[in-house]
DNA sequence: TATTTACGATTGATACTATCTATCAAAGAC
DNA sequence: GTCTTTGATAGATAGTATCAATCGTAAATA
């Protein structure tokens, strides 16, 4: 029977493409996984690794098996996952993916109460766009994602947490400056900044926008948030932003925020999981503690949505 | 990290609730086993096994991660199941799932070749009903299935081979023995003999039986094919037989086969596999080769529906 | 061409541990 | 009581993963 230590080593073989680093990564010696990597190719009968002097790569053989064995690693991690949950189901590691238009505007809300909430467990948080964030809960390399829902995401459990109002942020001496509120019919015609591809809210904020007659400047994409913040501090265009975004930020004197008038444009941030996730009393704890953290921050204005309302429960 | 070994372990005990028998079935001295599954449960901070003098059973949380890990050692398994295959895509082990109303009367036509055909791979045959084949395949103790396809089926993959034709069993006093055809109709009001419970043949005959106007004879339910054609021999009922089954016996002086006018009530024998199978030559070979062997035996009357057209292809 | 660098393979010693045989202890069976 | 069954314990052993040190070779550099 194969052993679970040599599929470690196989998978950083691949991951590093580079003995010394893969065994590094292992925490063995050089000589130790060069070893175990050829014992392995001679028990399997096959060639895995192909060893040039400056260039180490798989085979296909090896290209295919170490997909195989990263299933095999995966139900491990799982196993152990498993039992760490069930000795005591309020322990243990905790991977939360967000993507980046929401982690640090959020996180500083929500990591407080959680800790306090949840003390034997240790989170660790990762920063990526959506796409690898669903990637990552999938394959078990994340265990929960914080994310606006989109409808691709069906095939995962959903845990409404809130209804975040995108602003308007416009340079002081824009025309719309001086209004109270907005309406997205608005925006026609002006010309909206935008983050670079990839990033869910922009596709999100361009869809509001173009649908309300607007364009986008194609000279300039930002890389974050806060870039997209400078530049309409800077004069040089208007942009939506996440509530959460504005609020935890001081007042400035270069940007005025306008809500939108009824019915603004909203992202609905959401807590996923994988189906069938193990460590579900986590999950509900970790949700319970992030509603109550955030409850009354992100959500519209408390008289017309009430954040009883704006935080419905999903399939509980 | 934990090693696949201790999950073997655990995995007998749960299957054989007993730590010798355990013990011998993965060839390892009683006192290994015992002591490395309590090394397991000190690693786990878990108690897996309750030991009672005459009755070992595993804790809920035991249960919990066998089950888990099952699918760790099914993962592996199929890890070393592909390393065959890369080494030598036409050997290794390949277990072959039939029913009982088929294998018997099957086997013999495609077993020759199939072992000529693939002298370096091991054959091993198992006669189950459709639905714990279906379980076996999917958990991956078996390779393939062959048996009738049932719309139930959709998940896997399904190469058609033959439709086989049922016949009327008569005993020679029964007043439909001197037909040379029968149609469905004629068996209205007729009392048939049937299968016992779970059988697919057993629905599969009723359903036709039943549609035409016939009725079972609730007294009795034969186990197997043979006590069934036993029971008609003995003038105490007809029944449905596959055409498999008639042929491959010697004519009797004791029954009458009488095949059915267009539509005849038919059976689709076809190979199921688990989508994405990676010994994909393997089963392309194994299919070629069944096809080959029974071109012309099971199918309807060759005037009528010549192999050619019995034998599609599936998704090839 | 000579020299250096990078990197995987080799060697030999060491420590760990899964395994074995032999034995024990407790609980039923009779 | 005596015997049988069955899981736990003890001590010895063999196999092997591991390490540190070294080697051999191909590419980069001069």
């Amino acid at each position: 029977m194969i052993k679970l230590r040599d599929l470690q080593y196989l998978d950083a073989i691949d991951r590093h493409k580079h003995f010394g680093k893969a065994a590094d990564a292992c925490f063995v010696s050089q000589p130790t996984l060069s070893a175990q990597i050829m014992k392995l190719e001679e028990q399997l009968g096959l060639t895995l690794v192909e060893r040039h002097r400056r260039n180490v790569m798989l085979t296909p053989a090896g290209d295919l098996l170490v997909k195989q064995a990263r299933k095999v690693l995966n139900a491990a991690r799982e196993f152990e996952d498993a039992a760490k949950t069930l000795s005591d189901p309020l322990a243990g590691d905790f991977h939360i993916g967000l993507i980046p238009t929401l982690a640090p505007y959020l996180l500083p809300h929500i990591m407080p109460g959680l800790m306090q909430e949840l003390p034997n467990v240790s989170f660790f948080l990762y920063e990526k766009q959506t796409k690898q964030l669903l990637a990552n809960l999938d394959n078990g390399d994340l265990d929960l994602l914080i994310l606006p829902w989109l409808d691709e995401m069906e095939r995962f459990e959903r845990y409404r947490l809130v209804e975040e109002p995108l602003l308007l942020a416009v340079h002081p001496q824009h025309r719309l400056a001086g209004h109270e509120t907005v309406k997205l019919a608005d925006l026609r015609d002006e010309t909206v900044l935008t983050l670079e591809d990839g990033h869910c809210l922009r596709d999100q904020a361009m869809g509001y926008c173009f649908a309300a007659g607007a364009e986008e400047d194609t000279r300039f994409q930002a890389t974050s948030l806060e870039t997209l913040r400078y530049m309409v501090a800077s004069g040089s265009g208007i942009t939506l932003l996440p509530k959460l975004a504005v609020t935890s930020q001081p007042a400035s004197q270069m940007i005025r925020y306008i809500p939108f008038e009824a019915p603004q444009p909203t992202r609905e941030i959401s807590v996923v999981i994988r189906p069938h996730f193990p460590r579900m009393e986590c999950v509900r704890r970790v949700v319970a503690s992030i509603r109550q953290s955030i409850a009354g921050i992100a959500g519209g204005d408390s008289k017309e949505q009430p954040p009883a309302v704006a935080v419905r429960e999903a399939a509980e």
